[in-house]
DNA sequence: TCATTTATTTCATATGTCTAATTAAATGAG
DNA sequence: CTCATTTAATTAGACATATGAAATAAATGA
């Protein structure tokens, strides 16, 4: 059976009572005061005050109960509660290669707009990023009929290696600067409050908002972009490593000596698996036309391979093979409930063909529990995007419970 | 830097204020109420009621301070509290292939008392293990002059795949049965609680309490005796998995159909680490005398490879390149602070020379920032007892101090 | 209309924590 | 020796949070 977990979106309930109520409310959508007592095991009574809370701030209201069938119809009638969208708008940005894209979304996670424009460089200056930032939100908050000063946070998502709590990069390969504490400078430049994450990271948040993460409490996300990436919830929060650099998935070694990747050791699953290492083989085999853009190529070597060509069919077992044993591994040490593999390539079937997937279980340590359910998302920028803004969200909304105990009824 | 964690000793500070202060004192061995105030963030006159309250429970005693060097001489003097050693007496069990070993610990953690004796089987049933573990506690607490009822409960280590929480056993090769709720049945037997566990798990905990990961909050323990074995420590926390078989470190793959393991798939990482792996390739080289045992052909085999034979050298460096891919592959994943490879057969050098080290290091991703510490310590069973026992505290402070906040001041 | 049922609210109370003020125990200057 | 000074620990009063028990609210069905 799956872990469902009371707080999902990794509110921390440490903090009271508040936070565990609205996560709850949050994340079963529609709910009476009753069931959260009794979800929470906190008091009816206490339900009724921090609930009433909730409402006076707005961030909550009430809403006329769904005439759901099988239900007792005796007694008080139950009051569902849910919260209340138009109490604060969030915009989430997902920076990639050639392009940056904005998701909007209200407080119940509802996407209210979005946007995506080319980006003018492939490297920034922090400046740059700064003020490019704040145009392309400025678009995109426009083009809904909003401002930025509408919003109430902002999530920005990033390749590389970054610090998230402090909001510091590290490094990143869309920047020419290292080590910038690029939150300080967003937040001057944006006034607003601003959080930085990896995007890895934000698929895996993204996939426990709005994806088959819900409500469960360990999972892994596993995505195949240029690169492999991973992100890793464990007791639904994200897990980041000591160093910021851990769930480097792509970089785990596949085999001794193996094939050359472009970090420039041997024999990482990326170097099998990414783009650029298909297309190396298949440059090797031949098979492909000098004239394609590389996206072009690969396409056409799917293509081929679906046909029936055996050395295009090779590259991809190989790679699915060299995958399965990934994720063998990863299984073996985390044993999670479930594991998602997302990402835009996702229509490169081979990789996630029921025989690669089978090829894992074989390499999974037997138990005489089932092994892992894995799920399959084929989603682009947007979804990140909105992954960036639920990073926000969770910030925002912290910071919104906290103002509650400031003024305390 | 390495990253101290208030609470070690995965005491839930979410309970209150009671479990941190406690477990700073536990951890800090002696410590003033102002240094607890400050370290823990909480105010000096709350520290002061607990702390009351505590020395009221006779869990914790005030001591004369240290007069330690460099210290202001003006103002009031501080007075240290200690946890008391006296108010509860624990003992801890390691079931290990073919002998049980027993500590008995005081409540600071002092070891008070240690036994061992020969299993009189290799597999028990569970009536058979209960009685056995009764009639060896006797004898052990008898030893150093106490009962079975002084103890305020009991740790029991075993190797298989446990649910610790609950205290089951799905499976493990010490038992006949299968899927038993081992914990009630010892409960009823020995009339104290008891908890269990994997035994990598405690080495982890051992490690925790007594060894390098003393206020480090993520660190991973690996243990290569008969098998390989992983204790993960995340967030101060023991990470279990979801179906409780995560960490299963010696059976990931390190080479796509790869040597034979005797779980019966290919390519595990124990399968080319483990004494019968090293033996399989001796054997093929015929290095070895017929009619020694199998510790003594290891012992010779390691013999020869420090005297310079070729082949035997050649055994123990693909093993070494192996490890380090496999200890690479966990960094890469979960970028721990420290990595402490823990075991008896640490003395085979090899494993753990420098050299390994090294290769992990050019394996693992890279970034800014130093490469985790690897730590090496040679321990026996003993101290895997410890770790039980230490589990074993862990669960009857947390009983000790519910029952504080039942019958308050 | 009213007894019954179930949900929610109110109220008195308990707990845990904090700040500010007070007390305790030392040192060192006169 | 006395007393101002310094630092640690305690006490008192205030406040926030949570709870159980009792009261109230809103429905159903006899």
């Amino acid at each position: 059976m799956l872990n469902p977990s009371k707080n999902a979106h990794s509110l921390d309930p440490r903090q009271g009572g508040r936070e565990l109520v609205f996560s709850t409310i949050r994340a079963r959508e529609r709910v009476a005061r009753i069931d959260i007592a009794q979800e929470t095991k906190i008091s009816a009574a206490t339900v009724t005050s921090i609930t009433a809370e909730l409402i006076a701030e707005g961030l909550v209201e009430e809403t006329p109960r769904d005439p759901s069938a099988g239900e007792l119809k005796r007694g008080r009638p139950r009051v569902d509660l849910k919260v209340r969208g138009a109490s604060h708008i969030v915009a989430g940005l997902k920076f990639s290669n050639n392009k940056v894209t904005v998701a909007i979304l209200d407080f119940v996670g509802n996407p209210i707009g979005e946007y995506e424009r080319r980006m003018p460089t492939s490297q920034f200056d922090i400046e740059g990023l700064a003020s490019f930032t704040k145009d392309v939100l400025e678009t995109a908050t426009q083009s809904c009929g909003l401002q930025i000063s509408d919003l109430s946070g902002v999530g920005v998502g990033l390749a590389g290696i970054i610090d998230a709590p402090k909001g510091f990069v590290h490094w990143s390969p869309q920047l020419k600067n290292r080590n910038v504490d690029l939150r300080s400078l967003l937040t001057k430049t944006l006034d607003l409050p601003v959080f930085i994450d990896n995007d890895a990271n934000l698929v895996a948040m993204a996939e426990q908002w709005f994806g088959y993460g819900r409500n469960i409490s360990d999972f892994i996300v596993v995505t195949i972009e240029h690169g492999v990436g991973m992100g890793i919830v464990i007791d639904g929060k994200i897990y980041r490593g000591t160093r910021g650099c851990g769930a480097e998935f792509g970089h785990t070694k596949v085999q001794l000596d193996g094939a050359l990747c472009r970090c420039g050791q041997r024999g990482c699953l990326e170097a099998y698996l990414a783009d650029y290492a298909l297309l190396r083989e298949a440059n090797i085999a031949n098979t492909l036309d000098e004239e394609e853009t590389s996206e072009e190529k690969l396409v056409a070597l799917f293509r081929e391979a679906k046909a029936g060509d055996e050395t295009a069919k090779l590259i991809f077992q190989q790679a699915g093979s060299m995958f399965a044993m990934g994720l063998a591994n990863i299984v073996n040490i985390f044993d999670p409930a479930l594991i998602i593999l997302s990402g835009e390539r996702m229509q490169f079937e081979y990789l996630y063909e029921d025989e690669v997937i089978e090829q894992m279980r074989q390499l999974v340590v037997q138990v005489d529990m089932p092994a892992p359910e894995v799920r399959i998302h084929t989603w682009g920028d947007l979804m990140w995007a909105r992954g960036a803004a639920a990073y926000a969200m969770e910030g925002v909304t912290k910071i919104a419970l906290k103002r509650i105990s400031g003024h305390a009824t």
